[in-house]
DNA sequence: GACACGTGGTC
DNA sequence: TGACCAAGTGT
């Protein structure tokens, strides 16, 4: 095994999190549900949406019978609805094109709705057990600081990948253990803020800490701010739709108090033009 | 490649 | 308090 993988893949087969989709026979639908909520969201809230998903929608067939509004209700408060209507999509895609399995090829995956290139390996990784390098934000950080020397990621995507693939152990199990070790590292230990270098397994190899954990130049592009955006605004008209009387409502209904009227319109329209909201006359609802 | 896209927790 | 952060994807 490369030297990295000597160190991290046996800390991770020591002190890795009893996570759902880790339960032996957790299945590729599982995993790929697991994979479409934890987009940009953290591992804590998505547990529990998660398990009712699957309680609900134990295959893909059965997710693809039910109309797409049922998808982005039980989605609730998960933030990101978009992923609810896309993974409502894929699963129709994967029953009409895949026979309701889902796909094990990494192409086929990417050509799913939702699915890019960070979840198409994860789920031929994790899910069916094949070798290929995975990179998230977690992966990235990690492999900046032990092997770069670097405290933020900084380097092409492309690059990353090339960097995981070279980190992989020959052994399949082992590779999928590497990767999902690199990830588990950056999320414990290997932290954006406050990285706790102490324990880590890899404190004697890494580039950065050997460094003296230098500060790196910040390319990071700064998260707009929330309060008062167009986002808010299609959350709160999304919610009142979701969570709202079960009658549609009328367009000019919608978010009725919302402060800034061409925001709301703004909101309306983009809700409509991704397909999370469906006009039928006056009134504005879920699609069906 | 930059940008838009939700929501809630953390320091 | 407010800015940062979180298993990314599509345009």
């Amino acid at each position: 095994m490369p030297a990295l993988a000597d160190a991290l893949v046996p800390w991770f087969r020591a002190h890795a999190r009893d996570l759902p989709w880790r339960r032996p026979g957790y299945g590729a639908w599982g995993t790929l549900v697991s994979e479409f909520m934890l987009q940009q969201t953290p591992v804590a809230r998505v547990i529990p949406h998660l398990e009712a998903w699957l309680a609900r929608w134990p295959t893909p067939a059965a997710l693809a019978a039910d109309p797409p509004a049922e998808a982005v209700r039980q989605w609730a408060n998960l933030g990101y609805p978009r992923r609810a209507l896309w993974l409502h999509r894929a699963a129709v895609e994967i029953r009409d094109r895949h026979a309701g399995v889902v796909p094990r090829d990494v192409d086929a995956l990417l050509a799913l709705t939702g699915i890019g290139d960070y979840t198409a390996r994860a789920v031929a990784v994790f899910a069916y057990g094949d070798r290929h390098p995975v990179v998230d934000t977690n992966t990235r950080r990690v492999i900046a600081r032990v092997v770069d020397g670097r405290a933020q990621p900084g380097t092409p995507h492309r690059r990353d990948l090339a960097a995981m693939a070279a980190l992989l152990p020959e052994d399949v199990a082992d590779a999928a253990a590497m990767n999902a070790a690199t990830m588990e590292l950056g999320q414990v230990i290997c932290t954006a803020r406050a990285p706790r270098c102490d324990e880590c397994p890899l404190r004697d190899t890494c580039a950065w800490l050997a460094a003296g954990r230098p500060e790196t130049e910040d390319t990071r592009r700064r998260q707009a701010r929330y309060e008062g955006s167009d986002r808010q605004a299609r959350g709160a008209v999304l919610r009142q739709l979701r969570d709202g009387d079960p009658a549609p409502a009328l367009q000019d209904a919608v978010i009725a108090e919302w402060p800034d009227r061409a925001q709301r319109d703004r909101a309306i329209l983009s809700l409509l033009s991704d397909g999370l909201i469906e006009a039928d006359g006056e009134t504005l609802r879920l699609p069906r």
